[in-house]
RNA sequence: GUGGCCAUAGCUCAGCUGGUUAGAGUGCCAGGUUGUGGCCCUGGAGGUCGAGGGUUCGAAUCCCUCUGGCCACCCCA
Protein backbone atom coordinates (compact mmCIF):
# COMPACT_ATOMS: atom_id res chain seq x y z
CA UNK A 1 0.00 0.00 0.00
CA UNK A 2 1.25 3.16 -0.85
CA UNK A 3 2.26 6.05 2.17
CA UNK A 4 -0.05 8.73 2.51
CA UNK A 5 1.05 12.49 1.33
CA UNK A 6 0.01 15.54 1.81
CA UNK A 7 -2.65 16.92 -0.83
CA UNK A 8 -1.42 18.12 -3.89
CA UNK A 9 0.06 21.78 -3.01
CA UNK A 10 0.04 21.69 0.90
CA UNK A 11 3.04 21.88 2.75
CA UNK A 12 3.59 20.56 6.02
CA UNK A 13 5.19 23.01 8.78
CA UNK A 14 8.11 21.00 10.36
CA UNK A 15 9.26 22.33 13.71
CA UNK A 16 12.44 23.00 11.92
CA UNK A 17 10.44 25.54 9.50
CA UNK A 18 8.78 27.17 13.07
CA UNK A 19 10.94 29.70 13.72
CA UNK A 20 11.23 30.96 10.57
CA UNK A 21 7.12 31.41 10.55
CA UNK A 22 7.01 32.80 14.09
CA UNK A 23 9.72 35.52 13.24
CA UNK A 24 7.39 36.72 10.42
CA UNK A 25 4.50 36.35 12.30
CA UNK A 26 5.68 37.91 15.29
CA UNK A 27 7.31 40.70 13.95
CA UNK A 28 4.17 41.73 11.63
CA UNK A 29 2.15 41.67 14.87
CA UNK A 30 4.55 43.54 16.84
CA UNK A 31 5.16 46.64 13.78
CA UNK A 32 1.10 46.22 13.76
CA UNK A 33 0.19 46.80 16.82
CA UNK A 34 3.06 49.33 17.23
CA UNK A 35 0.13 51.47 15.02
CA UNK A 36 -2.73 50.61 16.80
CA UNK A 37 -3.80 47.68 15.11
CA UNK A 38 -5.79 44.78 17.09
CA UNK A 39 -5.51 41.06 16.34
CA UNK A 40 -8.74 39.20 14.72
CA UNK A 41 -9.14 35.71 13.74
CA UNK A 42 -12.50 34.42 11.40
CA UNK A 43 -13.30 31.26 9.65
CA UNK A 44 -11.43 29.72 7.51
CA UNK A 45 -14.48 28.57 5.43
CA UNK A 46 -17.07 31.59 4.71
CA UNK A 47 -20.27 31.83 2.47
CA UNK A 48 -18.91 31.03 -0.94
CA UNK A 49 -21.67 33.79 -2.03
CA UNK A 50 -19.41 36.18 0.32
CA UNK A 51 -15.89 35.73 -2.15
CA UNK A 52 -18.36 35.96 -4.99
CA UNK A 53 -19.73 39.50 -4.13
CA UNK A 54 -16.36 40.87 -2.29
CA UNK A 55 -13.92 39.55 -5.03
CA UNK A 56 -15.38 39.63 -7.89
CA UNK A 57 -17.23 36.58 -10.41
CA UNK A 58 -15.10 37.60 -13.54
CA UNK A 59 -12.17 37.51 -11.41
CA UNK A 60 -9.29 34.42 -11.94
CA UNK A 61 -9.31 34.11 -8.46
CA UNK A 62 -13.67 32.99 -8.31
CA UNK A 63 -13.71 31.67 -11.60
CA UNK A 64 -11.00 28.46 -10.96
CA UNK A 65 -9.26 29.27 -7.66
CA UNK A 66 -11.80 28.64 -5.30
CA UNK A 67 -12.36 25.30 -3.15
CA UNK A 68 -15.76 25.25 -3.03
CA UNK A 69 -18.03 22.01 -1.60
CA UNK A 70 -21.50 22.04 -0.25
CA UNK A 71 -22.28 21.59 2.87
CA UNK A 72 -24.58 18.87 4.30
CA UNK A 73 -27.58 21.26 3.84
CA UNK A 74 -26.92 21.97 0.70
CA UNK A 75 -25.69 25.68 1.05
CA UNK A 76 -22.38 26.11 -0.50
CA UNK A 77 -18.97 26.95 1.62
CA UNK A 78 -15.40 27.91 -0.16
CA UNK A 79 -12.11 27.35 1.64
CA UNK A 80 -11.04 31.70 1.96
CA UNK A 81 -8.71 32.27 -0.95
CA UNK A 82 -7.91 35.84 0.49
CA UNK A 83 -8.36 37.82 4.35
CA UNK A 84 -10.00 40.87 3.51
CA UNK A 85 -13.24 39.45 2.59
CA UNK A 86 -13.95 37.62 6.23
CA UNK A 87 -12.59 40.67 8.81
CA UNK A 88 -14.35 42.84 6.86
CA UNK A 89 -17.53 40.41 7.01
CA UNK A 90 -16.63 39.90 10.75
CA UNK A 91 -15.93 43.89 11.76
CA UNK A 92 -19.33 45.31 10.49
CA UNK A 93 -21.17 42.28 11.35
CA UNK A 94 -20.29 42.97 15.11
CA UNK A 95 -20.36 46.63 14.47
CA UNK A 96 -16.94 47.03 15.74
CA UNK A 97 -16.98 50.12 13.45
CA UNK A 98 -19.67 51.58 15.92
CA UNK A 99 -17.65 51.50 18.55
CA UNK A 100 -14.60 52.83 17.26
CA UNK A 101 -13.80 54.87 14.12
CA UNK A 102 -11.59 53.93 11.88
CA UNK A 103 -11.02 50.48 13.47
CA UNK A 104 -7.56 48.93 12.96
CA UNK A 105 -7.32 45.15 12.65
CA UNK A 106 -4.36 42.84 11.73
CA UNK A 107 -4.69 39.51 10.86
CA UNK A 108 -2.47 35.87 9.83
CA UNK A 109 -3.65 32.42 8.75
CA UNK A 110 -3.81 30.21 5.77
CA UNK A 111 -5.59 30.84 2.57
CA UNK A 112 -6.44 28.45 0.01
CA UNK A 113 -6.16 28.67 -3.98
CA UNK A 114 -6.50 26.23 -6.50
CA UNK A 115 -3.86 27.02 -8.92
CA UNK A 116 -1.43 24.59 -10.42
CA UNK A 117 1.40 24.75 -7.67
CA UNK A 118 5.09 25.71 -7.72
CA UNK A 119 7.40 27.23 -5.75
CA UNK A 120 5.79 29.82 -4.03
CA UNK A 121 2.53 29.39 -4.59
CA UNK A 122 0.78 26.43 -2.85
CA UNK A 123 -2.75 25.44 -2.29
CA UNK A 124 -2.44 26.20 1.09
CA UNK A 125 -0.33 29.44 2.37
CA UNK A 126 -0.21 31.84 4.67
CA UNK A 127 -1.36 35.52 4.83
CA UNK A 128 -1.01 38.18 6.79
CA UNK A 129 -1.88 41.63 6.53
CA UNK A 130 -4.17 44.50 8.31
CA UNK A 131 -7.40 46.19 7.65
CA UNK A 132 -8.17 49.83 8.71
CA UNK A 133 -12.11 50.05 8.15
CA UNK A 134 -14.17 53.41 8.36
CA UNK A 135 -12.49 56.35 6.85
CA UNK A 136 -11.74 57.43 3.88
CA UNK A 137 -8.69 60.00 4.09
CA UNK A 138 -5.21 59.97 2.30
CA UNK A 139 -3.63 59.79 5.79
CA UNK A 140 -4.81 56.23 6.60
CA UNK A 141 -3.82 54.91 2.64
CA UNK A 142 -0.34 56.34 3.68
CA UNK A 143 -0.41 54.59 6.99
CA UNK A 144 -1.23 51.27 5.59
CA UNK A 145 1.63 51.62 2.81
CA UNK A 146 4.02 52.63 5.56
CA UNK A 147 3.22 50.31 8.01
CA UNK A 148 4.22 47.52 4.97
CA UNK A 149 7.39 49.11 4.72
CA UNK A 150 8.50 48.77 8.51
CA UNK A 151 7.50 45.25 8.43
CA UNK A 152 9.90 44.26 5.80
CA UNK A 153 12.35 46.82 7.49
CA UNK A 154 11.85 45.23 10.76
CA UNK A 155 12.50 42.16 8.97
CA UNK A 156 15.91 43.27 7.61
CA UNK A 157 14.26 42.95 4.37
CA UNK A 158 16.45 44.79 1.94
CA UNK A 159 15.42 45.62 -1.64
CA UNK A 160 11.70 45.82 -1.68
CA UNK A 161 9.63 47.67 -4.28
CA UNK A 162 6.58 49.63 -3.82
CA UNK A 163 4.28 49.59 -6.82
CA UNK A 164 1.37 52.18 -6.17
CA UNK A 165 -1.32 53.38 -8.54
CA UNK A 166 -5.34 54.51 -8.32
CA UNK A 167 -8.03 53.20 -9.81
CA UNK A 168 -10.40 56.13 -8.67
CA UNK A 169 -13.86 55.68 -7.63
CA UNK A 170 -16.21 53.20 -9.22
CA UNK A 171 -17.73 56.04 -11.33
CA UNK A 172 -14.17 56.72 -12.64
CA UNK A 173 -13.07 53.11 -13.07
CA UNK A 174 -16.56 52.49 -14.71
CA UNK A 175 -15.56 55.82 -17.15
CA UNK A 176 -11.91 54.26 -17.67
CA UNK A 177 -13.53 50.67 -18.61
CA UNK A 178 -15.51 52.50 -21.16
CA UNK A 179 -12.17 53.88 -22.79
CA UNK A 180 -10.54 51.27 -22.64
CA UNK A 181 -13.64 49.20 -24.34
CA UNK A 182 -13.67 51.94 -26.92
CA UNK A 183 -10.19 51.85 -27.84
CA UNK A 184 -9.57 47.75 -27.67
CA UNK A 185 -12.95 47.18 -29.27
CA UNK A 186 -11.75 48.04 -32.74
CA UNK A 187 -8.37 45.39 -32.20
CA UNK A 188 -10.52 43.03 -31.08
CA UNK A 189 -9.61 40.13 -33.63
CA UNK A 190 -5.65 40.82 -33.12
CA UNK A 191 -6.21 40.36 -29.47
CA UNK A 192 -5.05 36.67 -27.50
CA UNK A 193 -7.99 34.34 -26.54
CA UNK A 194 -7.85 35.33 -22.85
CA UNK A 195 -7.98 39.14 -23.61
CA UNK A 196 -11.26 38.72 -26.31
CA UNK A 197 -13.32 37.40 -23.41
CA UNK A 198 -11.88 39.98 -20.91
CA UNK A 199 -12.86 42.90 -23.16
CA UNK A 200 -16.34 41.61 -22.38
CA UNK A 201 -15.80 40.90 -18.69
CA UNK A 202 -13.02 42.62 -16.99
CA UNK A 203 -11.38 45.02 -19.12
CA UNK A 204 -8.94 46.80 -16.72
CA UNK A 205 -7.40 42.98 -17.08
CA UNK A 206 -6.46 44.23 -20.49
CA UNK A 207 -3.37 46.17 -19.49
CA UNK A 208 -1.64 43.63 -17.73
CA UNK A 209 -1.88 40.88 -20.11
CA UNK A 210 2.39 40.52 -21.17
CA UNK A 211 0.79 39.00 -24.47
CA UNK A 212 -0.71 42.03 -25.55
CA UNK A 213 1.55 44.37 -23.97
CA UNK A 214 2.12 46.29 -27.01
CA UNK A 215 -1.27 47.47 -27.58
CA UNK A 216 -1.50 48.53 -23.88
CA UNK A 217 1.31 50.87 -24.53
CA UNK A 218 -1.24 53.56 -26.25
CA UNK A 219 -3.95 52.93 -24.32
CA UNK A 220 -5.71 55.32 -22.13
CA UNK A 221 -4.42 55.88 -18.82
CA UNK A 222 -6.38 55.39 -15.82
CA UNK A 223 -4.76 58.87 -14.61
CA UNK A 224 -6.97 60.64 -17.69
CA UNK A 225 -9.95 59.28 -16.31
CA UNK A 226 -9.81 60.34 -12.47
CA UNK A 227 -12.05 62.58 -11.12
CA UNK A 228 -11.00 65.51 -10.05
CA UNK A 229 -11.36 64.19 -6.10
CA UNK A 230 -9.35 60.96 -6.86
CA UNK A 231 -6.50 62.43 -8.25
CA UNK A 232 -6.14 64.74 -4.98
CA UNK A 233 -6.74 62.26 -2.59
CA UNK A 234 -4.17 60.37 -4.54
CA UNK A 235 -1.85 63.35 -4.74
CA UNK A 236 -2.25 63.51 -0.84
CA UNK A 237 -1.61 59.89 -0.29
CA UNK A 238 2.02 59.95 -2.50
CA UNK A 239 3.00 63.88 -0.67
CA UNK A 240 2.48 62.09 2.70
CA UNK A 241 4.36 59.02 1.74
CA UNK A 242 7.57 61.26 0.12
CA UNK A 243 7.54 63.18 3.72
CA UNK A 244 7.56 59.79 5.29
CA UNK A 245 10.87 59.12 2.73
CA UNK A 246 8.93 55.64 1.88
CA UNK A 247 10.09 55.63 -1.80
CA UNK A 248 7.29 54.32 -4.38
CA UNK A 249 7.21 53.50 -7.94
CA UNK A 250 4.03 55.05 -9.98
CA UNK A 251 2.62 51.87 -12.11
CA UNK A 252 0.32 53.34 -14.00
CA UNK A 253 -0.58 49.77 -15.01
CA UNK A 254 -1.05 48.17 -11.53
CA UNK A 255 -4.62 46.73 -11.96
CA UNK A 256 -4.83 44.60 -8.67
CA UNK A 257 -6.79 41.23 -9.71
CA UNK A 258 -9.79 41.69 -7.06
CA UNK A 259 -12.72 43.63 -8.38
CA UNK A 260 -13.95 45.64 -4.61
CA UNK A 261 -10.29 48.06 -5.11
CA UNK A 262 -10.78 51.91 -5.72
CA UNK A 263 -8.65 54.66 -5.52
CA UNK A 264 -5.10 53.64 -3.66
CA UNK A 265 -3.64 49.85 -4.75
CA UNK A 266 -0.25 49.08 -3.93
CA UNK A 267 1.92 45.84 -4.58
CA UNK A 268 5.65 44.90 -2.91
CA UNK A 269 7.73 43.21 -5.63
CA UNK A 270 11.16 41.60 -4.50
CA UNK A 271 13.61 41.14 -7.33
CA UNK A 272 15.05 37.63 -6.07
CA UNK A 273 11.34 35.83 -6.52
CA UNK A 274 11.13 34.64 -9.79
CA UNK A 275 9.55 36.47 -12.55
CA UNK A 276 6.13 34.92 -12.20
CA UNK A 277 5.84 35.17 -8.51
CA UNK A 278 8.04 38.34 -8.05
CA UNK A 279 4.47 40.03 -5.46
CA UNK A 280 5.36 39.46 -1.92
CA UNK A 281 2.15 41.26 -1.12
CA UNK A 282 -0.36 43.88 -2.81
CA UNK A 283 -3.50 46.10 -1.18
CA UNK A 284 -5.01 49.13 -1.48
CA UNK A 285 -8.76 50.79 -0.73
CA UNK A 286 -11.76 49.45 -0.91
CA UNK A 287 -14.53 51.48 -0.14
CA UNK A 288 -17.23 49.59 -2.19
CA UNK A 289 -16.64 46.42 -0.16
CA UNK A 290 -19.12 47.06 2.58
CA UNK A 291 -22.00 47.28 -0.18
CA UNK A 292 -20.96 44.70 -1.71
CA UNK A 293 -21.29 42.71 0.86
CA UNK A 294 -24.53 43.88 2.23
CA UNK A 295 -23.74 46.31 4.90
CA UNK A 296 -23.67 49.91 5.01
CA UNK A 297 -20.85 51.72 2.66
CA UNK A 298 -18.07 52.02 4.53
CA UNK A 299 -14.49 52.53 3.34
CA UNK A 300 -11.50 50.94 4.01
CA UNK A 301 -8.23 50.29 3.17
CA UNK A 302 -5.66 47.45 3.82
CA UNK A 303 -2.62 45.11 2.38
CA UNK A 304 -2.12 41.16 3.04
CA UNK A 305 1.53 39.99 2.31
CA UNK A 306 2.50 36.21 1.74
CA UNK A 307 4.60 34.41 4.64
CA UNK A 308 5.74 31.59 2.67
CA UNK A 309 7.60 34.37 0.16
CA UNK A 310 8.64 36.46 2.50
CA UNK A 311 10.36 33.74 4.22
CA UNK A 312 11.91 32.75 0.57
CA UNK A 313 13.31 36.28 -0.01
CA UNK A 314 14.29 36.42 3.89
CA UNK A 315 16.36 32.86 2.89
CA UNK A 316 17.57 34.09 0.21
CA UNK A 317 19.27 37.38 1.61
CA UNK A 318 20.35 35.40 4.32
CA UNK A 319 17.88 37.13 7.04
CA UNK A 320 15.89 34.40 8.34
CA UNK A 321 16.38 32.58 11.95
CA UNK A 322 17.80 29.04 11.34
CA UNK A 323 16.02 26.21 13.54
CA UNK A 324 15.80 27.00 17.11
CA UNK A 325 17.21 24.50 19.72
CA UNK A 326 14.14 23.53 21.30
CA UNK A 327 15.82 22.42 24.84
CA UNK A 328 18.31 24.45 27.60
CA UNK A 329 19.06 21.08 29.19
CA UNK A 330 19.38 17.28 29.27
CA UNK A 331 19.24 14.95 32.37
CA UNK A 332 20.31 12.17 31.91
CA UNK A 333 20.59 8.99 33.91
CA UNK A 334 23.33 6.69 33.88
CA UNK A 335 22.20 3.11 34.90
CA UNK A 336 18.66 2.31 34.75
CA UNK A 337 18.46 2.30 38.45
CA UNK A 338 18.69 6.40 38.36
CA UNK A 339 15.89 6.55 35.86
CA UNK A 340 13.54 7.70 38.87
CA UNK A 341 16.10 9.88 40.58
CA UNK A 342 17.29 11.31 36.92
CA UNK A 343 13.05 12.65 36.14
CA UNK A 344 12.90 14.01 39.55
CA UNK A 345 15.79 16.48 38.64
CA UNK A 346 13.87 16.97 35.51
CA UNK A 347 10.96 18.20 36.95
CA UNK A 348 12.82 20.43 39.37
CA UNK A 349 14.04 22.19 36.28
CA UNK A 350 10.98 22.45 34.99
CA UNK A 351 9.22 23.68 37.50
CA UNK A 352 11.94 26.88 37.67
CA UNK A 353 10.67 27.16 33.44
CA UNK A 354 13.42 25.40 32.40
CA UNK A 355 13.27 23.56 29.06
CA UNK A 356 14.25 20.16 29.93
CA UNK A 357 15.02 17.04 27.90
CA UNK A 358 14.77 13.73 29.79
CA UNK A 359 16.60 10.69 28.69
CA UNK A 360 16.62 8.31 31.41
CA UNK A 361 16.84 5.00 28.91
CA UNK A 362 19.18 2.79 28.87
CA UNK A 363 21.54 3.73 25.69
CA UNK A 364 25.08 4.19 26.91
CA UNK A 365 25.65 8.11 28.61
CA UNK A 366 27.95 8.93 25.56
CA UNK A 367 25.33 8.42 23.41
CA UNK A 368 23.01 10.46 25.77
CA UNK A 369 25.34 13.14 25.27
CA UNK A 370 25.64 12.96 21.85
CA UNK A 371 21.90 13.85 21.32
CA UNK A 372 21.93 16.63 23.80
CA UNK A 373 24.55 18.29 21.50
CA UNK A 374 22.58 17.60 18.58
CA UNK A 375 19.26 19.00 19.91
CA UNK A 376 21.11 22.12 21.21
CA UNK A 377 21.13 21.56 24.82
CA UNK A 378 23.55 24.36 26.77
CA UNK A 379 23.67 22.02 29.35
CA UNK A 380 23.87 18.40 30.77
CA UNK A 381 22.61 16.95 34.36
CA UNK A 382 24.42 13.63 34.62
CA UNK A 383 22.63 11.25 37.18
CA UNK A 384 24.75 8.10 38.18
CA UNK A 385 25.30 6.00 41.03
CA UNK A 386 27.48 7.96 42.96
CA UNK A 387 25.44 11.03 42.96
CA UNK A 388 22.14 9.74 43.96
CA UNK A 389 24.43 7.91 46.96
CA UNK A 390 25.38 11.17 48.04
CA UNK A 391 22.72 13.60 46.99
CA UNK A 392 24.14 15.45 44.55
CA UNK A 393 24.09 16.10 40.64
CA UNK A 394 26.85 16.66 38.03
CA UNK A 395 26.08 19.35 35.78
CA UNK A 396 27.69 19.88 32.76
CA UNK A 397 28.55 22.90 30.29
CA UNK A 398 28.50 21.20 27.22
CA UNK A 399 29.94 24.41 25.45
CA UNK A 400 32.74 24.92 27.91
CA UNK A 401 33.36 20.95 28.54
CA UNK A 402 33.51 21.45 32.12
CA UNK A 403 31.07 20.16 34.67
CA UNK A 404 30.53 20.29 38.32
CA UNK A 405 29.08 17.90 41.14
CA UNK A 406 26.73 20.09 43.47
CA UNK A 407 23.72 19.33 46.00
CA UNK A 408 20.68 18.77 44.08
CA UNK A 409 18.89 21.26 46.41
CA UNK A 410 21.30 23.75 44.49
CA UNK A 411 20.16 22.13 40.93
CA UNK A 412 17.69 25.01 39.42
CA UNK A 413 19.75 28.05 40.93
CA UNK A 414 22.97 26.73 39.80
CA UNK A 415 21.00 25.88 35.94
CA UNK A 416 19.31 29.60 35.96
CA UNK A 417 22.90 31.16 36.45
CA UNK A 418 24.19 29.23 34.00
CA UNK A 419 21.82 30.32 31.56
CA UNK A 420 21.33 33.70 32.30
CA UNK A 421 17.47 33.15 33.38
CA UNK A 422 16.28 35.04 35.78
CA UNK A 423 15.34 33.37 39.10
C1' G B 1 -6.61 25.42 -16.39
C1' U B 2 -2.58 24.86 -20.90
C1' G B 3 2.49 23.39 -22.24
C1' G B 4 7.51 21.44 -20.90
C1' C B 5 11.17 18.93 -17.49
C1' C B 6 11.60 15.53 -13.48
C1' A B 7 10.58 11.28 -9.57
C1' U B 8 16.29 5.44 -7.00
C1' A B 9 17.53 4.60 1.21
C1' G B 10 15.49 10.17 6.07
C1' C B 11 18.85 13.67 2.84
C1' U B 12 22.35 14.44 -1.65
C1' C B 13 23.08 11.37 -5.64
C1' A B 14 25.54 6.76 -8.76
C1' G B 15 23.37 2.79 -11.57
C1' C B 16 26.89 2.20 -19.33
C1' U B 17 22.97 0.32 -25.17
C1' G B 18 17.07 -3.82 -20.25
C1' G B 19 20.76 -9.17 -17.75
C1' U B 20 21.61 -12.54 -11.32
C1' U B 21 20.85 -10.88 -4.29
C1' A B 22 20.07 -2.06 -6.42
C1' G B 23 25.12 1.05 -4.58
C1' A B 24 28.00 5.44 -2.32
C1' G B 25 28.31 9.60 0.91
C1' U B 26 25.66 11.59 4.88
C1' G B 27 22.08 10.77 8.73
C1' C B 28 19.95 6.90 12.16
C1' C B 29 20.87 2.57 15.70
C1' A B 30 24.60 -0.35 18.13
C1' G B 31 29.68 -2.04 19.65
C1' G B 32 34.73 -0.15 20.46
C1' U B 33 34.66 3.19 26.44
C1' U B 34 32.25 -1.25 34.67
C1' G B 35 29.63 6.49 33.84
C1' U B 36 31.00 11.64 29.86
C1' G B 37 29.46 14.80 23.74
C1' G B 38 31.01 17.49 18.87
C1' C B 39 36.74 13.20 16.07
C1' C B 40 37.85 8.11 14.78
C1' C B 41 37.15 2.55 13.87
C1' U B 42 33.65 -1.62 13.19
C1' G B 43 28.90 -3.53 12.43
C1' G B 44 23.52 -3.10 11.67
C1' A B 45 18.77 -1.41 10.24
C1' G B 46 16.56 1.24 6.32
C1' G B 47 14.36 0.66 -0.81
C1' U B 48 7.65 -3.46 -3.51
C1' C B 49 13.65 2.12 -7.65
C1' G B 50 6.50 7.62 -6.83
C1' A B 51 1.75 4.27 -7.99
C1' G B 52 -0.78 1.06 -11.49
C1' G B 53 -0.71 -1.42 -16.07
C1' G B 54 1.96 -3.12 -20.59
C1' U B 55 6.28 -5.04 -23.81
C1' U B 56 10.05 -8.94 -22.75
C1' C B 57 12.81 -15.21 -21.05
C1' G B 58 14.19 -10.95 -17.90
C1' A B 59 12.43 -3.82 -16.42
C1' A B 60 15.13 1.06 -11.75
C1' U B 61 16.29 1.07 -17.21
C1' C B 62 11.46 0.75 -22.88
C1' C B 63 5.85 2.18 -23.57
C1' C B 64 0.97 3.97 -21.49
C1' U B 65 -2.02 5.99 -17.50
C1' C B 66 -2.22 8.21 -12.81
C1' U B 67 -0.04 10.88 -8.64
C1' G B 68 3.38 14.45 -6.96
C1' G B 69 7.35 18.23 -7.60
C1' C B 70 9.66 22.00 -10.54
C1' C B 71 9.53 25.63 -14.76
C1' A B 72 6.77 28.73 -18.19
C1' C B 73 1.86 30.75 -19.33
C1' C B 74 -2.45 32.66 -16.71
C1' C B 75 -2.56 35.26 -12.32
C1' C B 76 -1.26 36.42 -7.94
C1' A B 77 0.57 35.42 -1.94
Amino acid sequence: MPEIASPRGTRDILPADQAAYRWVLDTHSRVAELHAYRPVETPIIEATELFARAVGSDTDIVEKQMFTFDDRGGRSLTLRPEGTAGVTRAALAARLDQELRPLRLHYAGPMFRAERPQAGRQHQFTQLGIECIGERSASVDAEVVEIAWRFFAALGLHGVQLQVNSLGSPEDRARYREALVAYYEPLRDRLCDDCQRRLDTNPLRLLDCKRDAQFAESAPKIAASLSRESTEFFGRVLEILDTAAIPVTLNPRLVRGLDYYTDTVFEIWHETLSGAQNALGGGGRYDGLAALLGFAATPGCGYALGVERTIMVAKELGVAPGAAAGVDVLVASVDPPQAAAAARQARTLRDAGIRTMLDAGERRLDRKLRSADKAGARLAVVVGEDEVRDGNVTVRDLSQHSQQRVPEAELAALTLRILGMQQ
